[in-house]
DNA sequence: GCCAACGTTGGC
DNA sequence: GCCAACGTTGGC
């Protein structure tokens, strides 16, 4: 099983919208970053794990917990003409950008700030969230990585 | 294929 | 709202 980052802005879609929605699961859509669309694409698997990142917000952090559910699969913005994400060159027969689903996990009891990361930013190795000028919406976590943040959650409750 | 201009991301 | 860092676009 491989671990993942994924960012959203709350504003438009965070972890209380996944929480509610049906199924606790919703499609991954938006992403317009090859990247990023590459990650989910061609290294996502069912079962894999992601924590929930929001950004662009008073307290970017990782909040939660999700699980891939889906194989990838062409995502339906890009021809919706209605929607922000649609992509008028994107062709129906060749789909420029892909996306899974994912499935609420749960929340974690208490938030890992990108602040509180960043102050720990030793116990990391190339952390990529923490690489200067990083944008990428989607990245890869060690399973180290993945298990240092969830010991920051225990450390916060006490 | 280079690179300037432009648009976007996301922390602050 | 500002702006640094990036990614993309398009002229040449």
């Amino acid at each position: 099983m491989k671990y993942w980052l994924m960012k959203s802005e709350p504003d438009v879609f965070g972890i209380e919208h996944l929480k509610k929605c049906k199924k606790q699961t919703e499609p991954w859509d938006g992403i317009r970053n090859y990247q990023a669309r590459n990650f989910m694409r061609d290294d996502m698997t069912i079962g894999d794990q992601a924590f929930f990142y929001h950004s662009n917000c008073a307290e970017p952090g990782i909040v939660g917990i999700m699980e891939i559910v889906s194989d990838p699969y062409p995502d339906f913005t890009q021809f919706d003409a209605d929607s922000n994400y649609y992509d008028a060159k994107s062709d129906p027969d060749d789909p420029r950008w892909i996306l899974v689903d994912v499935k609420f996990v749960r929340e974690l009891e208490q938030p890992v700030s990108l602040k509180h990361l960043k102050a720990n930013a030793d116990r990391f190795d190339d952390f990529r969230l923490l690489a200067k000028g990083n944008r990428l919406s989607i990245m890869p976590v060690t399973r180290k990585q993945w298990n240092t943040v969830l010991e920051m959650e225990k450390e916060l409750g006490q």
